[in-house]
DNA sequence: TTAGGGTTAG
């Protein structure tokens, strides 16, 4: 960038101006260099500058500052320099960037704040304010505001009617909280306008009913898409194919891989493990090797996440021996095991009694550098516990705190009721009360009054 | 120059 611009200076013909510079001002904005933005915006402010900076590029860098987590720093620009330095008083896009940033980080009484220094500034509100507050709600768990902000503002704001943006934000924050009846409603109530729903929509309501366990209207939603002229990706049906996986409806599940390949889309990964996994749960292992063949002859590499999928698939109907097979394997294969996997075996051994066995891939994990966390820790303490050796329980409570494992409410509750009934309350006190261990302090003196 | 979405293992 700083090479083209030095090129541009160099040549008579080719003048940069304003837009220029706000390419140039974005560009290093959006590449994080938020401090370079900042300089050649004082380049562009000192006297001998024939280029001033206009409000798109203030703006720019409001923004650069607001997205890099400067706040403070973004609120001071506007309020300290935009007008009384350059000239350039703050607009709707300036105020929009403003209130975004303080929904994202939690603060959105400051928010409301703005909106209404807007109305006091005579700064007028757009599509875009109001979606950014229902959208900053709405990621704040307060749906129900956000419905009643929209309420509000749809008759009074002369652009507060909501668009595409603002229902498809709603629609996909009721569904997260399974508010789906009111879901539905405002998604007719769109339609209703006459406006046909977008891709988008579409994508959000598929997602958010299947999570919701509403198969049958994910299904039908997507069937709307389809007639709506859309397509289906892969992502979407792997989201189908995960619902019914969940639901224990396997053969719906391969049916919709069938039509998959129907239409062209190739399976990734993630289908197959989707697949590996309800296949596993339903204890279909036939159908679990067959599917790990066409995922090979398909082209597609298991990832760490199929092998974790296995290893789990056969500790849960008993076959250990098996889980560690598969664990052995992945050496071959070029894929290390991560923790989730290696806490897996470690927590059915220890359920099985063999907390030698668990111990030693405990030792493992450290030979081959993959973190133990407060589950692993969790699941071999409780395999220490109902095998009564309060030693080696001893020795990796030290651990965690050399460690900063901070243990959790399941650490506290395998501790608390076994340490002192074998006469070592002192014990779990000092685990307890170590300096780091604040969280669990507050986990303890809630239990303990209560 | 500012706003919306989605998938897989413990």
């Amino acid at each position: 960038m700083a090479r083209i611009y030095a090129l541009m200076q160099g040549c008579a013909s080719v003048r940069p101006d304003v837009v220029t510079y706000g390419i140039l001002v974005n560009g290093l904005c959006k590449a994080g260099r938020v401090g370079d933005a900042l300089r050649v915006l004082d380049g562009m402010s000192r006297q001998d500058s024939d280029i001033r900076p206009d409000v798109v590029t203030l703006n720019t860098v409001v923004d650069g500052l607001c997205k890099s987590g400067r706040v403070q720093e973004a609120l001071a620009f506007v309020e300290q320099r935009m007008s009384s330095v350059h000239g350039c008083p703050p607009n709707t896009v300036t105020y929009n960037c403003l209130i975004d940033a303080f929904c994202r980080v939690g603060n959105i009484s400051m928010a409301y704040e703005l909106v209404e220094k807007m109305e006091n500034e005579g700064v007028p509100q757009n599509i875009v304010t109001l979606n950014t507050i229902v959208g900053g709600l709405c990621r704040a768990g307060r749906t129900g505001a956000a419905l009643e902000f929209f309420r509000e503002k749809r008759t009074v704001w002369p652009e507060g009617k909501g668009n595409a943006v603002t229902y498809s934000t709603l629609v996909g924050a009721l569904l997260h909280t399974n508010n789906v009846g009111m879901a539905m409603e405002l998604f007719h109530e769109k339609m209703s306008e006459g406006h046909s729903p977008d891709a988008i929509m579409y994508f959000t309501m598929i997602s958010g009913l299947t999570q919701a366990g509403r198969l049958e209207d994910a299904c039908s939603m997507a069937s709307s898409m389809k007639e709506a002229g859309f397509k289906l990706d892969t992502k979407a049906y792997n989201i189908l194919i995960a619902g019914f996986c969940r639901k224990k409806r396997l053969h719906e599940a391969y049916e919709l891989l069938q039509e998959m390949k129907e239409v062209g889309l190739r399976p990734d990964v993630c289908t197959y493990n989707t697949l590996l996994s309800g296949s596993c749960k339903a204890g279909d292992f036939a159908a679990v090797d067959e599917l790990l063949g066409k995922m090979i002859d398909d082209g597609c590499q298991p990832s760490v996440i199929t092998f974790g999928t296995l290893v789990h698939g056969y500790c849960k109907v008993g076959k250990i021996d098996e889980a560690l097979r598969i664990l052995r394997s992945m050496d071959e294969s070029g894929i290390h095991p991560n923790n989730v996997i290696y806490n897996t075996l470690i927590d059915f051994l220890c359920k099985r009694g063999d907390v030698d066995l668990a111990i030693e891939l405990f030792d493992e994990m450290k030979e081959k550098s993959v973190p133990a966390n407060v589950t692993t820790f969790n699941a071999l303490l409780k395999g220490l516990r109902d095998k009564n050796m309060p030693e080696k329980a001893f020795e990796l409570m030290d651990q965690m705190r050399e460690e900063r494992c901070f243990p959790d409410y399941v650490t506290v509750d395998v501790l608390m009721e076994w340490l002192p009934v074998i006469g070592e309350t002192d014990r779990l006190k000092r685990f307890m009360q170590q300096g780091e261990h604040t969280a669990s302090k507050r986990i303890v003196s809630d239990r303990t009054s209560a």
